[in-house]
DNA sequence: CGGCAAACCTGCGAGC
DNA sequence: TGCTCGCAGGTTTGCC
């Protein structure tokens, strides 16, 4: 599921119940994530208001009064489910509960549990591991196109791989990676050196285009819900190229029988989509 | 440092 | 129907 834009429509439907909630209990039922959950997880947070609820990337940063600050990743198939009435029994994957003095339960779920919830105080949250190195995030005013070429420059690596890497811009995954370099016709195989000018005004606002469409369709949902309510997705309804091998390219009037249309390649084990007639 | 495969997990759809 | 295989939205780690 999550990808900047899911992990925004995350944070937007949990802020509303969270945010100057305090926090009455907090159930964890599986400690084993992608990092073990702190075993002062309930007792850090317990008692504690919700300042608010922000993202880095692709993080959700949950800030209390106390000072503690819980750093939640949905990894691959991480959600949240808000609960307004009883919850339904936990099943095999409803990981963790939070629970609120308004009646609401928050509930993380994640089959794959590749996910996480770690605490850091706010006076050491901008040396987090975890965080330190991000690059800019693309939403933000610290990116735009001269940004984007400098952090780019001199780089062998394909500029695919370039924009998985969290340090060079945090918050695409393979869906938008793929969609941003359609939409600035750009080859996934081209050197990321190469990306300079007006070529890397181009990507980066292709990049802030594609990621604000996809918010402003809640993200995209293949297998799972990713509002908290419950409500689904419709990006992928959008999808340029991501998914469609075979198909036609939306930009190409030319015949698909004779092209070939979208084209699937492997980069660094991870699947690339792409038109191999409008992406140089 | 660069690049890549493997590792962590479970679920699902395709194909036989 | 049921099994096996490949693939899946992420990120770290370890090896050349």
């Amino acid at each position: 599921m999550p990808e900047l834009p899911e992990v925004e429509t995350v944070r937007r439907g949990l802020a509303p119940v969270l945010e100057n909630a305090t926090l009455t209990e907090v159930q964890v039922r599986t400690a084993k994530l992608r990092w073990p959950v702190p075993k002062d997880l309930a007792k850090s947070l317990v008692g504690d208001r919700v300042l608010g609820l922000r993202r880095r990337a692709k993080y959700l940063l949950m800030e209390m009064t106390g000072g503690g600050v819980a750093i939640i990743h949905l990894g691959m198939t991480g959600h949240m489910t808000i609960w307004r009435e009883t919850p339904p029994p936990p099943g095999r994957h409803d990981h963790m509960d939070l629970l609120t003095d308004a009646g609401v339960c928050v509930r993380f779920t994640d089959s794959r549990r590749f996910g996480a919830l770690l605490l850091d105080h706010r006076d050491t949250i901008t040396e987090n591991k975890l965080l330190r190195n991000l690059g800019p995030d693309p939403l933000s005013n610290r990116f735009d196109g001269q940004e984007l070429a400098r952090r780019l420059k001199g780089r062998a690596s394909p500029i695919k791989a370039a924009l998985m890497d969290q340090r060079i811009v945090a918050g695409l995954g393979n869906i938008y990676v793929s969609e941003s370099l359609f939409r600035s016709g750009i080859s996934p195989k081209r050197k990321s050196g190469t990306v300079q000018g007006g070529r890397a005004e181009k990507l980066a606002v292709a990049i802030r285009g594609v990621l604000a469409d996809a918010i402003a369709a809640g993200g995209t949902s293949l297998r799972d819900h990713v509002s908290p309510d419950g409500a689904m997705g419709y990006f992928q309804h959008q999808f340029s190229v991501y998914g469609r091998e075979g198909k036609a390219c939306p930009g190409c009037v030319c015949d698909v029988e004779k092209t070939g249309g979208i084209r699937r390649l492997v980069q660094a084990g991870r699947s690339t989509f792409y038109c191999t007639r409008r992406q140089r």
